[in-house]
DNA sequence: AGTGCTATTGAGCATTGCTCAACAAGACGC
DNA sequence: GCGTCTTGTTGAGCAATGCTCAATAGCACT
């Protein structure tokens, strides 16, 4: 029998589902599986987590805060330097960790990724806090914040398309590609139909 | 006991599955609750699709080719007309069902939708299947895959993200907003950094 | 009426999600 | 070194669940 401090305990729990969700979906694993894989009896996970589902979706929220933490620009950088470094780390993250971004963050639907300590219950998703990233850091007004959304929600699916084995290169044009997409959606006007209706 | 056409009652039961994922996530569903729904067995169900996970997999196929067919141009249409309507039909489906889509398409990941009889084992996403519409019926190059691929993601983010009680008016504008982007996306061009690297 | 086909049942089993009272590992005081 | 307190941990136990399979019952056709 090995005594863990809670938050040590908390964090091997949730790093053991990092990895068994990746392949099977929540109701092909079960909490026998998680806990045999920890080395622990079944009621010490429902000690921690409530429910199966809150200790999966906590699980899907340690994946969403690692992916944003990964993605964040260096503490200097501003303005198109920090928005290049934001889509290269946040499509390089995804081909580099494919399956497992898919299984844990795409696959998930609107999850929410609670921001760390003392703020009121306030919740969000992975591509709301990337939007939200974009524009604090890069200089992108308030107001164009559904853009963003979207945009990231863009590059998210060029990074999980493209194939994993492409090279170094492809990506930095990927990225340059992505980083000017933004701009181009910004530009794109939200007014009038192009196509005039008969 | 009520008998019925294994064709019927596969759509009876996919037809509950439809209404009961939509609120609950697969493993709060029962498979008790699916076949009490429609007032049959538990054995039955397990007739018609060999696990759980086939079920809840076929019911999210038949969300995703619904959505498809839904989003398809009318007969005659081509190039930007085509266009126009995917989008505005796409867009429009989004937002009536917002709960439904988001609990059925797009927190499923990579789901899989089968191309109905016959074609050999060949599967893909609602994605996937509405970039090769556009390709097809709107005259894009199937080099632009990639990026159709991408917007149509762009796309799905802006009207699940735009608010369901705003007016047709602002339907229409975003719909403007989107057959735009996707030209100004396909003119972006992929193969220099802007922001050369140090 | 009889016969064949098959959609459907229901008992049954192993596993699962979850609860709870009891246990034991470490920290602290003496 | 001993006792005590705190609390991380266990394990039995239960109802519900996913799934199997032999038996049944509805329907079409002769």
């Amino acid at each position: 029998m090995v005594r863990l401090t809670p938050d040590e305990r908390r964090r091997q729990l949730l790093g053991i589902g990092l990895r068994m969700f990746v392949d099977k979906p929540v109701q092909e694993v079960s909490i026998d599986a998680v806990a045999a894989e920890a080395g622990i009896s079944r009621g010490l996970l429902f000690h921690y987590f409530p429910t199966k589902t809150a200790y999966h979706q906590a699980v899907v929220a340690a994946a969403g805060r690692r992916f944003l933490r990964n993605a964040r620009p260096d503490d200097g950088a501003t303005g198109e330097v920090a928005l290049e470094q934001v889509t290269r780390r946040f499509i390089e993250q995804i081909r580099r960790r494919r399956a497992f971004y898919v299984a844990l963050v795409f696959g998930q639907g609107p999850v929410s990724i609670p921001t760390p300590e003392g703020e009121e219950e306030f919740a969000t998703t992975l591509r709301a806090r990337l939007a939200d990233l974009v524009i604090e850091r890069c200089g992108y007004a308030a107001a164009a914040r559904p853009v963003v959304h979207a945009w990231v929600a863009y590059v998210e699916d060029r990074a999980i398309e493209s194939s994993a084995d492409a090279s170094n290169v492809e990506v930095t044009a990927l990225v340059a590609h992505c980083t000017r997409a933004l701009e181009a959606l910004q530009e794109t006007p939200t007014q009038r139909p192009r196509v005039p209706l008969p």
